[in-house]
DNA sequence: CTATTAGTCTACTTTATGGTAGTATTTAAA
DNA sequence: TTTAAATACTACCATAAAGTAGACTAATAG
């Protein structure tokens, strides 16, 4: 299990807008804190403003910030956002159709795991993780 | 959370071995029962034989078959021969380094899913797959 | 000897991901 | 109104990993 790149970006950057959220951000800045590569974070950013997560001001004194307060934005919504696949709902042993009447060999053992992945996703928001204190970005 | 290709080729040919152990069977064998590449199951099915997990036979009346009982086969053995990385150990962010001594900001929330796969992993054996019965493979 | 079967080596194709470049457009401060 | 700061859009390139296929070699039972 692991996210792409581009999610793990889109987490890290989140989180920094929310932590800073006293004011807006350009990408220059995101990219120099976070050591992000700059045009990439351009890429990414548009694609969070148009899915709604952030919003965007352009022009001097323009920048990105949080377009929800960070106890809405959710774990899987960003997944969503970024257009990465929800792996663990897939059949872990790739058949197209596996439920619990025609399950694969490793149906049953999955399960839980997996129910344990979905809770993690759909019930983390961006809130709950600055709790846990200045952990690094 | 996925396994790669290959890894599911592996799973899906050490259950036939297991389900169908009174003799042993011949790539082609395997090739035409579960609709798998063939010259890539001989590839699979040779870094299985060097990795222990398989012994082979060549010849007239050759084959493959599992070179332990299914018992002692667990998943991660199954994923390490394959030389498939156990994802879930890494920072589900990417950092090198995080601990509890110096987390990411997802490490609290992702412990218990991770726990979880990892007990799946190293407890769940060929045999106690095939005991749910005739699954597809 | 010969048919059968695994093993090796090599090279190609496909896919996913990560990253770059250039240009156009918008905004607000000066 | 000018202009610099900043985003928006579009397209492309690089790379690695995964998956596939072919041709040749080696072993073995009968």
């Amino acid at each position: 299990m692991h996210f792409s790149k581009t999610t793990e970006y889109a987490i890290r950057v989140l989180s920094y807008l929310h932590r800073h959220n006293e004011t807006s951000h350009s990408v220059n800045v995101l990219h120099q804190e976070l050591g992000l590569p700059y045009k990439y974070l351009t890429k990414m950013m548009t694609e969070l403003v148009k899915k709604g997560l952030v919003t965007a001001s352009r022009g001097r004194e323009g920048g990105l910030s949080l377009a929800k307060s960070a106890d809405q934005i959710r774990l899987c919504d960003i997944l969503e956002a970024i257009g990465e696949p929800l792996e663990y709902e897939r059949c872990i042993l790739g058949f197209e159709k596996c439920d619990a009447s025609n399950p694969c060999a490793l149906h049953d053992q999955w399960a839980p795991p997996k129910a344990m992945i979905e809770e993690m996703l759909t019930t983390t928001t961006l809130d709950s993780l600055i709790h846990n204190k200045e952990t690094k970005l």
